[in-house]
DNA sequence: TTTTGAGATATTATCGATATTATGCGATGG
DNA sequence: CCATCGCATAATATCGATAATATCTCAAAA
């Protein structure tokens, strides 16, 4: 009877956990706009748990940049600006080129049937946009996953959802819809498995940077905000 | 004995920040040993505060990469390895170089001048073990403070604290008296202030690398534990 | 009209208590 | 004698309430 309980261990970690997740959901996504106050209580209503764990989750996010905490006033997701979003970019082009370079130096028979994988599993999800953006981050954790170096892979991944938030607040779907990324994807993989360091982070720095200039420039038109 | 804060008015009034000063010099210094359970109560009575700020303070170390959070089982201070000390060292050249560099890029007298400010206040208080750490990280951190990208920045400052920690653990002042460091640190400084990037650069990560090396070899003896 | 300040309101930060969950120990059955 | 189960204990995660703090309103004075 100890271990036959139906629902525990498949259910969900803490309330915090959930919320905390719920939360950077919200606020990647753009449903809690840049800058918007986050109050304790609305949040509380809106995500039906207690203060303490909305608490502990916006400190959490604090760390991950994508909340602010003010003096005592409390939180309001973070804001967003063109310096911002240049510094997110280049940060992430430095980064995962380390972690790709590395991931690749240990390749392993196990890592690139995972990468395989994870390409799949993202080209037969593009239909759903709900699920498809988990899965695109879960392909390109996956590519830089062998890197044994865990502090870098969670830079990498804080920078990921950063970067991923002023798409989302782009609009959904509009960058994916102007070229083709499969291609791009596709391409990475092939030299990912290949082995060819060089030419997998010269095409996955690309991959960013194509986005990433066409979203700069949106920014200086002012056409996020 | 355990001597209480030096500053203890950590300029702002929140319970939470003061909790979480403290308790990261209590994980930096080692005075709360890697791998020690974290008791939520007993830290509430050595620090003489409610259970909330506790768990806040937590939370934000979690990110930091100071402190562990296991599940449903409450809170650890990070493990050591030597691996972790290789990540940490290799990532902060990495890192410190990309901010040294756009850091003297975008050089201004105002700049220069509060290096050369953090430099003196770092050679003065050099008695004191005490402050001295502080003044240490407050002089490598003006180094690279003219660099525009806040959140690389925090990256450095979070592997700054990682790093000294390592060197708590293997014996406060004991790589400092084996060598002449404020001749390295006169070093950086004049390079730095002559806006040579290349000759900053090399200093500074020599400057960590002899330190790293020596430390490496300690974890790989297993003398620190 | 603009500025200033007191009171009222809203919101946060913090505490104390409870319920949930893990852990350790001893008894029981193999 | 060893392994397993269940109970007692301890610790955590969460909630509800309170105290501290900021913000807003609006009237009065310059």
């Amino acid at each position: 009877m100890n271990q036959l309980d139906p629902r525990p261990p498949s259910r969900d970690g803490s309330a915090t956990q959930r919320t905390y997740d719920r939360l950077r959901n919200l606020i990647v996504v753009g449903e809690l706009r840049p800058g918007e106050k986050l109050k304790i209580d609305t949040l509380r209503q809106r995500l039906d748990t207690g203060a303490s764990p909305i608490r502990e989750a916006l400190s959490l996010l604090t760390s991950d940049n994508l909340v602010e905490r003010i003096d005592q006033r409390g939180f309001r997701a973070a804001e967003i600006s063109a310096d911002n979003f240049r510094e997110i970019l280049g940060l992430r082009c430095t980064l995962e080129d380390m972690a790709l370079r590395e991931s690749i130096a240990n390749a392993t028979e196990t890592w690139e049937e995972a990468c395989v994988l994870a390409h799949h599993r993202m080209t037969r999800g593009a239909g759903s946009t709900e699920g498809f953006e988990e899965l695109h981050k879960a392909f390109h954790m996956a590519l830089l996953g062998n890197a044994r170096s865990p502090i870098l892979l969670k830079f990498c991944s804080q920078l990921y959802d950063l970067n991923i938030r002023y798409r989302f607040l782009a609009g959904r779907g509009l960058d994916y819809t102007r070229r083709d990324v499969s291609e791009e994807h596709a391409g990475i993989l092939e030299a990912a498995v290949a082995r060819d360091a060089d030419l997998a982070s010269e095409r996955l720095l690309s991959h960013y940077r194509i986005t990433g200039d066409y979203l700069a420039g949106l920014l200086g038109d002012g056409q996020i905000a």
